[in-house]
DNA sequence: CGACTTTTTGAGTATACACTCCATTTTGGA
DNA sequence: TCCAAAATGGAGTGTATACTCAAAAAGTCG
């Protein structure tokens, strides 16, 4: 199936709009007809290209859970005030991917893989949080610091969420200061 | 329209079934089909009470905003460890309403009407939040209080929403965590 | 150009959904 | 016991959804 230019674009097309679908209205409004409407592009097209409209809001899904990390290349060296200035980053200048995150999050049925994936990635971003309060001793043994690793992350995902149904809040702020008590 | 007690038994069992389907699936998986079945009722009966099968979903619905507030006759008094604990207690006890609370606050369209009587909760409860970091003196201004306290009540929920996702994850012992960290 | 492949089109299918209709049964007060 | 109001069963309606298919169009490369 070597492809050509066209169908390339089209894809990201489709793509495209089913992330800004997603952002504005979770899994209801990413309907086949208003991902097709939105792309200019018609169901066949859509069909030549993906199995299924799940396994493009699957792609797009993933990509949010991919982004919401940070480089991580950088894992085991950065501070913890990067961690969270990289999680306020994306939430505030990847806001469409950051609705998604928090869409699929609830959206999807429990047990599901997409719910799997995503705890996976939780326990992994916990224990970068984790090792980044222990090299800067704002805590003593690693069970203390999961703990409060959980409950920051908590709280930014907590705000986050605040954030999603009503844009005039102001995340960034509340952010820095649920990362400024861990600090005492 | 005086009622008889048979129509009010029916309602009542299509409410729990409604609750039950919610708390388990979400929106998605509360169909007018999959209500019917588990209240034993057939879809005439369903429209024989409830005009649409939305206003069944939003008196659940409503049903879970009201209670995640602990009694309001005690507002004023009750001491930031007292509120916490009312939120564990919704949270642990009343599981099924507190699924449906971060089920709805999450999936429906934005800008609804159930958004708005979220947020209208919402912001009540931070106040009340706040109010009682002032009293136990946590705090010195009352916009530090009402940050601290939107940052504690984000903790909360994000942490209630780890919890729906992963149910062996221990809310308590992390929201217990989250309001220590208030108290310095 | 010409042969071949990929892409697009758009009408068409099957299904699940919320909701309706009304004949029949049940209820509970007089 | 009677009867009007209320409740029920269950087939039926319209609509939106994801998805298919065969023919036509457009891209690629010698």
């Amino acid at each position: 199936m070597a492809r050509y230019q066209v169908g390339i674009r089209t894809e990201s097309k489709i793509l495209e709009a089913t992330r800004q679908l997603l952002a504005e209205g979770g899994l209801d409004a990413a309907t086949l007809k208003a991902i097709c409407e939105r792309a200019g592009v018609q169901a066949g097209s859509f069909y030549n290209i993906f199995p299924s409209k799940e396994q493009a809001i699957m792609q797009v899904a993933g990509e949010a859970i991919q982004a919401v990390d940070p480089d991580p290349d950088l894992s085991g060296t950065e501070s913890l005030n990067d961690l969270v200035d990289a999680y306020i980053r994306f939430v505030v200048e990847q806001s469409d991917l950051a609705r998604v995150y928090l869409q699929v999050a609830v959206t999807v049925g429990n047990d599901d893989s997409v719910t799997r994936r995503f705890l996976r990635h939780h326990v992994r971003r916990v224990e970068r949080f984790a090792q980044a309060m222990l090299r800067e001793s704002l805590v003593s043994t690693e069970g203390e610091a999961i703990t409060k690793a959980e409950v920051l992350l908590g709280a930014l995902d907590g705000l986050a969420f605040r954030w999603v149904l009503d844009r005039s809040f102001d995340f960034r702020k509340h952010a820095r200061y649920a990362v400024s008590q861990c600090g005492r």
